[in-house]
RNA sequence: GGGUCGGUAGCUCAAUCGGUAGAGCAGUGGCCUUUUAAGCCAUUGGUUCCGGGUUCGAGUCCCGGCCGGCCUACCA
C-alpha cells in the first residue's frame, strides 16, 4: 500500500481501487460472498416496539448513503429495498483492527451489519454493530447527498444512480409494478387467459403507425417489429379463447415527445359476447381497482394543482358534441372543407389545406379538445374513418361503437364493439391501405372468415396511466430505460 | 425536422462591463464514542463541451459543430 502523500487524491476511482487493493493484500476480500441479511431495513425496524428499549440481534445489508463518523464511533444509513436504516459502530464494540479498517469503508460500499437494535438519543432505530462484513467495494462516487441526481440526461442514461440517490423515482417504479401486477390480478379474476403473441411480425396491424424494420437472416426476410396487439388477440378468439389479454411492448417509428416514447407498453384486452359499453365498465372498474390498490387512493393530485377525480361513474361525451362546443358551430358537421379549414383558423388551429374533412375535425378534437379533458371521460360516437376495426353504429352509421377514454388530458385507452364481418372488415382494410402504406394482414381476414364472436376489446397506454398516477412530469420519468440516442 | 434555452471540479451551482475560474458537498490528512445536510482545522482537484475567429486579454463576444432540456411537428 502506497503511503505516498503526494498521490493525487482527485482522482476518485484511484483513491477507492487503492483502498481495495489494501483490502486484498491484507487478506480480506472486497467483495465477501455474503452476509447473512435477516431482515431488511423495514422488517428490522417493526421488531422494536415502541416501549422497548432494546431489540434482538439482526443483520441488516445495503449500500452506504451517509456516513458520519466521529471518531471512535460512526453512524452510517444502508439503503436497501424497503428504504434506509441506521447502524451504529463503536470502536471498542468491534475491536481496534476492524475500526481502522472500517473508517476506510467510503459511500456507495454495500456492507452487512449485525447487532442489536436500539433506539438513539433523538429515538431512531438503529442496529448497534457487534459486526460488519464489506460485500461489495464501490469504485464510483455516487452523485451528491442534498441535490441528489438533477442532470436528466444521466438519469436516463445511468437510472441506476437515479435509484440510488432519489427516492421519488424508486417509489414511483415501485408503484409502476404494483399497478402491472393489479391489472394482472383484476383480469384473472374476471377469467381473462393471458397470452403472448409475436413481436416480430411481416405485417404489422392494429394501428396506423411506421414501424421499426429488422431483418431475419435465417429465414433470409424482413420483419417488423409490432405496433399493436390487437391483429393476433382477435385470433386468439377465433381459437376460442374467448377473453384473452396481454401486457407488452409495441415499437413505433415516431417521434419522441412528453407522452410519446418509440418502445412502450400495452394492455390488450378482449372479451367475446361483451361490447364497447362492456368495456366501459371493465375499464372504469380496472383503474379504479389499480388506483386504490396500487396507489392507495381515487383522488389524483396534479402537479397544475387539481385533482383527479377517479370515483364513481365517468362522464360520457359524443365526440359530435364535443366539437360543436368547441368550435361553436352547431352546423360544423355540413360545412364544406373550405369552412371547417376557415374556422380551424379562427380557432388558432394550424391547418394543412391537403386535410381530409374528417381529419381537420380530428385536428379539432386533438388540439383543443384533448388536453381540456382531465376528469375521466369516455368519448363516443367516434366518425367511422378514425377507427376500421370497429363496428358501426346502428342508429347512425357514420359513426363507430368505440369509446376513447380520456384522463389528465391525454388518450390512456380506446375500445371498440370488434368487427366481425370479414367483408366489412376487408373493405375498411382496403380503404386504409389505399391512403397508408400499410399492407393487407390476409391472415387476419382468414382469421375472420372462420368466424369471430362479437367482442368488446380495449387497449390502455400503461406508461401514460403510470405517469397521471404517479404524477410523473414526462413519460420518459414512467420508464427505466427510455430511448436514447446511442451515448 | 423547426423554434428556444442550456453545457464551468466527481456532484449541485457561482463568476458584475471582456480583466488572476470560486463555493458547498464528495475526496485526502487531523480532532471528535448518540449523529441527522453532524461539527471544527487543513488540503487536493479545471481541455470552462469541441473547433475556429475578434481582442493586449475570452467561461463571458462572433461563426461552425457536438450533446441535452423544453416547446413544436410527425403520431388510429
Amino acid at each position: 500500500m502506497s503511503e505516498s502523500t503526494t498521490e493525487d487524491t482527485s482522482d476518485l476511482f484511484a483513491v477507492r481501487k487503492t483502498k481495495l487493493d489494501a483490502l486484498r493484500e491484507q487478506g480480506q476480500n472486497p467483495f465477501a460472498d455474503n452476509c447473512d441479511q435477516s431482515h431488511t431495513s423495514v422488517q428490522a425496524k417493526a421488531l422494536l416496539p415502541e416501549e422497548e428499549e432494546e431489540g434482538p440481534e439482526v443483520c441488516v445489508a445495503g449500500r452506504i448513503v451517509t456516513f458520519r463518523l466521529m471518531g471512535k464511533a460512526t453512524f452510517l444509513k444502508l439503503l436497501d429495498r424497503d428504504g434506509q436504516i441506521q447502524a451504529y459502530v463503536r470502536r471498542d464494540a468491534i475491536g481496534e483492527d476492524e475500526y481502522a479498517a472500517f473508517k476506510k469503508l467510503d459511500l456507495g460500499d454495500f456492507i452487512g451489519v449485525r447487532g442489536k437494535l436500539f433506539r438513539t438519543r433523538t429515538g431512531e432505530i438503529t442496529v448497534r454493530a457487534e459486526e460488519y462484513t464489506l460485500v461489495s467495494k464501490s469504485l464510483r462516487p455516487l452523485p451528491e447527498k442534498w441535490h441528489g441526481l438533477t442532470d436528466n440526461e444521466q438519469i436516463y442514461r445511468q437510472r441506476y444512480l437515479d435509484l440510488v440517490v432519489n427516492e421519488e423515482s424508486r417509489d414511483r417504479f415501485k408503484a409502476r409494478s404494483a399497478i402491472i401486477r393489479e391489472i394482472r390480478e383484476f383480469l384473472w379474476e374476471r377469467e381473462f387467459l393471458e397470452v403472448e403473441t409475436p413481436m416480430l411480425q411481416s405485417v404489422s396491424g392494429g394501428a396506423a403507425a411506421r414501424p421499426f424494420e429488422t431483418h431475419f437472416n435465417a429465414l433470409s426476410c424482413d420483419f417488423n417489429l409490432r405496433i399493436a396487439l390487437e391483429l393476433h388477440l382477435k385470433r386468439m378468439l377465433v381459437g376460442g379463447f374467448d377473453r384473452v389479454f396481454e401486457i407488452g411492448r409495441v415499437f413505433r417509428n415516431e417521434g419522441l415527445s412528453r407522452r410519446h416514447n418509440p418502445e412502450f407498453t400495452m394492455l390488450e384486452a378482449y372479451q367475446a359476447y361483451s361490447d364497447y359499453r362492456g368495456m366501459m365498465e371493465l375499464t372504469r372498474s380496472l383503474i379504479q381497482r389499480v388506483a386504490e390498490k396500487a396507489i392507495g387512493t381515487l383522488t389524483i393530485e396534479r402537479p397544475e394543482g387539481d385533482v383527479i377525480e377517479l370515483g364513481g361513474d365517468w362522464r360520457e361525451a359524443k365526440y359530435k358534441d364535443l366539437i360543436v362546443e368547441a368550435t361553436g358551430r352547431d352546423d360544423w358537421f355540413d360545412l364544406p372543407v373550405a369552412a371547417k379549414l376557415e374556422c380551424s383558423k379562427e380557432l388558432k388551429i394550424e391547418v394543412d389545406p391537403d386535410l381530409e374533412d374528417y381529419e381537420i375535425t380530428n385536428d379539432v378534437f386533438e388540439k383543443i379538445i384533448e388536453h381540456t379533458l382531465v376528469q375521466p371521460t369516455f368519448v363516443t360516437h367516434i366518425p367511422r374513418e378514425l377507427c376500421p376495426l370497429a363496428k358501426i353504429t346502428q342508429d347512425d352509421p357514420t359513426t363507430i361503437d368505440v369509446f376513447e377514454l380520456c384522463i389528465n388530458g391525454q388518450e390512456i385507452a380506446p375500445a371498440y364493439s370488434e368487427q366481425n364481418d370479414p367483408f366489412i372488415q376487408r373493405e375498411a382494410f382496403e380503404r386504409q391501405v389505399g391512403e397508408e402504406t400499410q399492407a393487407l394482414d390476409e391472415d387476419f381476414l382468414l382469421a375472420l372468415e372462420h368466424g369471430m364472436p362479437p367482442a368488446g376489446g380495449m387497449g390502455l397506454g400503461i406508461d401514460r396511466l403510470v405517469i397521471f398516477l404517479t404524477k410523473a412530469a414526462n413519460i420518459r420519468d414512467t420508464i427505466l430505460f427510455p430511448t436514447l440516442r446511442p451515448a
